[in-house]
DNA sequence: GCCAACGTTGGC
DNA sequence: GCCAACGTTGGC
């Protein structure tokens, strides 16, 4: 049974220490270490069955794939003062074609996005519309 | 490796 | 509660 997603995201990582294709490897993920309130925030807003880009940085500077919300948010466990939380996620699909983020820069569609107004933050919200457009792009 | 952006910390 | 100093992120 599919559910619908209710809101999109993208969650940044560097690949060479957890990249899309780990996740695929162990199936899901724990998506742990945010210590950004900001971003903490999004996490706590997130539903399971949320659809979330996987954005690569540093290497790539790229969304490659597709990941679904599958546990929603609880205390990180890797945080000691218990104030930051993690959410479970799975992989759903690589994209046809990733998109980077000179091609997001380049489409005037896709300007406001939060990515791009607070680079630095790792977890940011999407819009549906936005959402769809970057589909577009990767071909699907 | 550099540097801009920006979040956090701590002195007052 | 302000703000300067400092640390971190992330693109290039």
């Amino acid at each position: 049974m599919t559910q619908k997603a209710k809101n999109y995201w993208l969650m940044k990582s560097e690949p060479d220490v957890y990249s899309y294709d780990d996740l695929v490897k162990k199936g899901s993920g724990m998506w742990d270490g945010v210590r950004n309130y900001a971003a903490a925030k999004h996490m706590r807003a997130m539903e399971k069955g949320d659809l979330c880009f996987f954005y690569h940085s540093n290497i790539g500077v790229e969304i490659v794939a597709i990941m679904e919300i599958a546990r929603e948010y609880y205390p990180d466990p890797t945080d000691e003062k218990g104030k930051f939380v993690a959410v479970d996620v799975k992989p759903v699909r690589k994209l046809k074609n990733s998109v980077s983020l000179k091609s997001i820069k380049a489409n005037p569609k896709l300007a406001d996005m939060v990515m791009l107004r607070q680079s630095r933050l790792s977890v940011a919200p999407i819009a549906q519309d936005e959402w769809e457009e970057i589909l577009r792009i990767s071909g699907e």
